[in-house]
Order: C-alpha cells, then structure tokens, then sequence
DNA sequence: AAAGCCGTAA
DNA sequence: GACAGTACGGCTTT
C-alpha cells in the first residue's frame, strides 16, 4: 500500500501475506477501516471502539479515525501504548506506519501524571511526580490559589475548564480520578439495582467503561434513543454509591428520572427529590442522597424566585460524589456549562444519543466533563433485538406551481434584499413546508398508516403547516403553548388507542415530552439541517414492540421513518446534511417520488384546489399576522463569549 | 405576558 | 473564504 507523507516522497506499506484473515486498513493518517466479513471482527470492533473515533459504521464496513482525544480516553482507560501498538500490527493488513506508531506513543505518554480530583471542597491537580506539575505551571499559574506541596496545588474552581485545556494543548491531560472507596467525606448511600432491573450486555459495558482499577472516572456514555439510558445511569450512580446530582433538561424528564431511580434502584422515595420551577422550598428535601433537576433552572441567570434562590444555593453548597447529566450534548451551552461548573462532585458522567452540534463546541465536552468511554453500535443493537428495525424513506415532493412561484420571489434580487425584504427566510420556510405535495403525501401516509393500526407521530418545527393539517384533517398537536393538562391528556389517548392513531408535534417533542413508542415518524419540517434532531426524530420509533415468533424467539418490530421534502428547495440541502449522521449509523434512505400517485390523490383533501389556494394564501399571511401582533422592536443584545466557537487544537 | 435561553443560518 | 456578532422561531422560567 503506498502513501503520500506530508507531500514528499511516497512511502510503501508492505500488505502481509496473510492479509486477508485480518481485518483493518490502518491509514498513516490514523484512519481506520474495519472489514465486518472478518472472522475477528467482534474483537476488533471492540477494539476500535477503544483507541478510535467511530466515523461511521455501515454494513460492510467500518471507518475509524485515531485522534489525541481517542488516544487520552483510551489510555486513561488502562490501555498503554505498547499494548495498542501491538494489537494494532496484529489486526493490520499491512505494517504500520511509523507515523501512527509514534502518534500512538505521544498521545499517551503523559496520561497518568496528573490528576485532578476534588478534595476539601477544593480542586486539587496532583503529579505522581514534580517534573509533570513543573511542566505545566507556567500554563495556568493565573488560576493557581495554593501551591500544596511540590507536586500538587489547588486552582480556582470555575477555571477547571481552562486548566484541562491548556494542560491537553500541552499533551499533559489531566484524568479526573475519583476515589470512591476510600472517600469519606461522602456516604456511601448503601442502595443496590432492583432485582427486576436487567442489565442488558452493552449497558454493563458502558458503564464498566467508568470504573477502571476500582475507581471512578469521569466521562460520556453514548447509546442510541431507546437503548435504556436511564437504567444505564441508574446503574452507574447506584454502582458508585454515593449522594448524585442529577440534570435533566425539562421538568417531564425531572420526573422521570425520579420515576425511574425509583424503579431500577432500592433507594426510598423520601431519599431522592426532583426539583422543578414549581417546587417549592418549603416543601423540598435538599438532604436527599439524590437530587434532579433541570439545566435551564440551574443555569438561569435572570431574575429568580426567593424559593429557586434558596434551593440553588443548598445546591451548590453540597459537595457531590456523581454529577448524573442527561441529553450531554446540551451541556456546551453557555449557562448550562457554568452551571456545571459551579458544582461541586467528585465524578461527572455523561448520557446522550446524539453526540452532536452544529457547531464546534461539542469538542468542550472533554474538558467540561471528560473522555467519551462507549458509543454503542446501532446496528449491532438492532441485531441483539434491543432497538426496532427501521426503514427510513425520503420522500421528494415537487412544490406545486404557485408555491413555486412565491418561493422563488423570496430570491427575486437578492441583494436588494427579495420580494418579501427581510422576512424571506420565514416565508422560505413557511412556503417549502407548508407545500401542498407535502401535506397531501402526509396526508396520504397518514390515512394509509392509520389503516394499518399504526401509531403516527408528524412531527413540523413550522407551526403553520402543523396547524393546517391539524385544523383541516382533525387531528391533536402538542406545540409549546400547549397546556400540561392538554400534553398529558392526548399522550394518554395515543398510549391508550390500540387503533390508528395521529398525534402532531411541534419540536417540543424532540426531547421535552415522554411520548409512548410509535411505529410510525413523518417528517414535514425541521430546523434547517440539525442531525440531531433527525435523529432524536428517529428515535420515537426504536423503542421495538417486542413480539414472540412461533418458537419464542423474541424479535423486534418494523418501524417506518418519512421524511418528506419539497423539491428544487433549499430544504433539500438541509435534507441531505440531516441524514448524514443516521447514514453513518449504517442507515439507508430509500428515496420516494410519486406518493400519492395520481389516482390515490383525488380522494385527499390537500388536492383539492380551492384548499391549496387558501393554503398558499394563508401562509403568506401568517407572517404579517404575527407582526401585527406583536411590533418588531430591536432586543437587548446578549452577552457573548467568543471562546465558545473558537476552533481548537489546529 | 415578559424575559431568558437554545440552536441554527447566513 | 473564514469568522464574528446577529436575527429569529420556539421553548422554559419567572
């Protein structure tokens, strides 16, 4: 195999007489391809898994990229270089390059000399020797506040974040080390996993992942939606022992997690508490071994009531063995990390689905908390039963001819600023959604679907298209304004009906509503080309109807994934970018056209013309209603902190 | 009802 | 072309 280094000569890469038994392709630039034909494949997949990013994951084969950030989470897992290195040659088609030998060994030389761990309320970073504290002092001396000894001092508590990253920037990463055992500062809360709590195999692994060499480290956990985070997260803060803060990111999942605690683990109800907007201080125990509570409600910095005021401050005084935190990939944001950060805990673990931003700061996440130590295999899982076999479609539907023509006036000389000025966007968005092709395919996938005896969510980030088909073909929407009696109200009818079922939903429903599982997800609209929620999206359908085949064997059950696209728009740039991250979990999209065909659309609604004139009508209104409602009137500018888009480490 | 906040686009 | 500060819809908390 040849190879290009750094633009001079070419180099050779002998491929080993044996090659085809083994199964990676390991690239100089440390990319990996794993070939899942090979008889060793588990094993190295499990490797990989270990030492690499997993870049995307199809049937044939996997593509694994080795990064610093892979190279500390591993090695601060126990595995040594020596050890990778060798593994590595075996498993290699061909030998290894000199370059990715010697990437391997700096990335994981220093992992180990220093931690960093909290003690007395203060955070201490330790060497096992002077020379590493000596080497990086200079670094961070600012936010030194005592130097304890000659290899170890103590920093200010909200700079943990910066001293991490310069101590990475530098190749000394700091581990965070929690001590569990011996730490007695902290009870141990004595509670075990229910018996009926049943681990499956990858919720064991992932959270065997924290807890090397008898102690705690800190990290993110990443398992696809309805894989069993909870119980995963039950399982680790009842495997360490010790009082937990919980975050969450609405009140719903406030209450759920206090509803699972209390299902998966033997702690008592008087020992765990949620904490919400509408708790009230007096009627709160903040003793209790575990708390949960939201991000925003911790983090908020507006004005705050007297009760929140009080709570938050116990909150921050208590010094906490685990901080539990849900749906991780919100915690980059700027309130949500300095709330983090103000929190005083030994050990921080991380849960989420979707490790992923639009923006850069996903990356954060290792200093805010920790390493990625296990990111689950969709597929894999998909095989094992434990998540339902999905068939995701794109649906293309061409706008008709007057939306068509109002969508491109929105172009209509651009610099001038377009036909409609400065509301282009909106009626943009508005227009490719609300476009009649679509709401007749909705339509007809619904009608088709309920016949089935489905269950079907629609989900619409654009709440006008998401009232016409509610007003137009009767069916219930959960959007913000929605009150909490109506949301638990219509969650119920569609738990409850064991017939076809429709129930529309604004983006609410990408995380803030505990929804039953649905066999059935049709996408009208979304928030321009965000993959994590497509993929949350897809996550209302993985929960799998268990059924028993005729020899008992359990399987998981078909569930169906639209996404429904309006043609020569720009939605299908965003549509396209969406799916990237599902393709990479080895999903494909079969692209539709044609649905409804001719004869199967005469009978819908959204056909009729007099409809799709008021329609388009409509929609071209709705922007000048909500302006007459409410005057544009120039904000308050917020406060920014640039550091947070700063690309790294380039 | 108002203010704060998040994610995304351009 | 990259980046920095901004606009906007929609949600949660007050």
């Amino acid at each position: 195999m040849e190879y290009e280094c750094a633009g001079k000569e070419k180099k050779c890469l002998t491929l080993k007489a044996d090659n085809e038994r083994r199964p990676l392709w390991v690239s100089a630039m440390g990319s990996i391809i794993l070939e899942t034909s090979s008889e060793f494949y588990k094993e190295a997949a499990d490797f990989c898994i270990a030492i690499a990013e997993p870049e995307s994951r199809l049937r044939h084969f996997h593509e694994y990229k080795i990064t610093p950030a892979s190279l500390y989470g591993a090695a601060s897992a126990g595995l040594d270089a020596e050890k990778m290195i060798k593994y590595l040659k075996m498993l290699c088609k061909t030998d290894l390059a000199p370059e990715i030998i010697h990437m391997i060994q700096k990335h994981t030389e220093n992992v180990g000399k220093l931690a960093l761990y909290l003690k007395d309320g203060s955070i201490v970073v330790e060497g096992i020797s002077v020379q590493p504290i000596k080497t990086i002092l200079p670094y961070v001396r600012d936010v030194v506040i005592e130097k304890i000894s000659e290899k170890s001092f103590k920093i200010e508590p909200l700079k943990i974040e910066f001293v991490r990253q310069k101590c990475r920037e530098i190749n000394f990463p700091l581990v965070e080390i929690y001590d569990y055992k011996n730490d007695k500062t902290c009870p141990d809360l004595g509670i075990k996993l229910s018996p009926k709590a049943q681990l499956r195999p990858y919720q064991k692994k992932s959270v065997d992942k924290i807890f090397i060499n008898g102690k705690a480290r800190s990290g993110v956990i990443v398992l696809p939606c309805g894989a069993g985070k909870s119980l995963t997260g039950v399982y680790a803060a009842v495997r360490l022992g010790k009082p937990c803060l919980c975050f969450a990111n609405t009140s719903v999942s406030v209450d759920q997690w206090v509803f699972q605690f209390k299902m998966w683990s033997t702690i008592g109800a008087n020992r765990i508490q949620g904490i919400t907007s509408n708790t009230k201080a007096c009627e709160v125990n903040l003793k209790a071994d575990i708390l949960v509570t939201t991000y925003s409600m911790y983090g908020y910095t507006g004005h705050r009531s007297k009760d929140s005021e009080e709570i938050i401050k116990v909150i921050e005084g208590r010094e906490w063995g685990l901080i539990l935190m849900d749906e991780v990939h919100m915690v980059p944001a700027r309130n949500f990390r300095d709330a983090v950060a103000r929190t005083k805990s030994h050990c921080k673990v991380g849960l989420t689905a979707t490790l992923l931003r639009e923006d850069e700061a996903i990356q954060d996440l290792e200093f805010i908390i920790g390493p990625k130590v296990y990111e689950a295999n969709w597929q894999e899982l998909v095989e094992g039963g434990y998540l339902a076999n999905v068939e995701c479609y794109e649906v293309l539907c061409p706008m008709s001819k007057e939306y068509m023509r109002e969508y491109l006036k929105t172009y209509h000389s651009y610099h001038g600023g377009g036909f409609y000025g400065e509301d282009n966007k909106n009626i943009q968005h508005t227009l490719y959604s609300s476009n009649p092709n679509k709401l007749m395919a909705c339509e007809y996938l619904i009608k088709y679907h309920e016949q089935q005896r489905d269950k079907i969510i629609v989900f619409s980030d654009n709440l006008f298209s998401l009232d016409q088909i509610g007003t137009r073909l009767q069916k219930l929407i959960i959007r913000g304004e929605t009150s909490h009696q109506e949301r638990t109200e219509v969650i119920k009818r569609f738990k409850e009906s064991d017939k076809g079922f429709t129930v529309l939903l604004s983006k609410v429903g990408d995380t803030s509503l505990d929804l039953p599982e649905a066999t059935v997800v049709i996408q009208i609209s979304s928030q321009g080309g965000s993959r994590r929620q497509e993929a949350q999206r897809l996550g209302r359908v993985l929960r799998p109807k268990p059924t028993k085949d005729k020899f008992g064997v359990i399987t998981g059950g078909q569930a169906v994934f639209y996404s429904l696209v309006s043609q020569d728009t720009i939605e299908m740039c965003f549509a396209s970018k969406r799916q990237q991250f599902l393709v990479n979990q080895g999903y494909t999209f079969t692209s539709m056209t044609n649905i409804p065909t001719k004869e199967e659309s005469s009978s819908l609604l959204f056909s009729r013309e007099d409809v799709q004139a008021q329609l388009l009508h409509l929609a071209l209104q709705s922007k000048c209603d909500q302006e007459q409602k409410q005057p544009p009137e120039k904000k308050k500018k917020r406060e920014h902190k640039s550091s947070l888009f700063k690309k790294r480490f380039k």
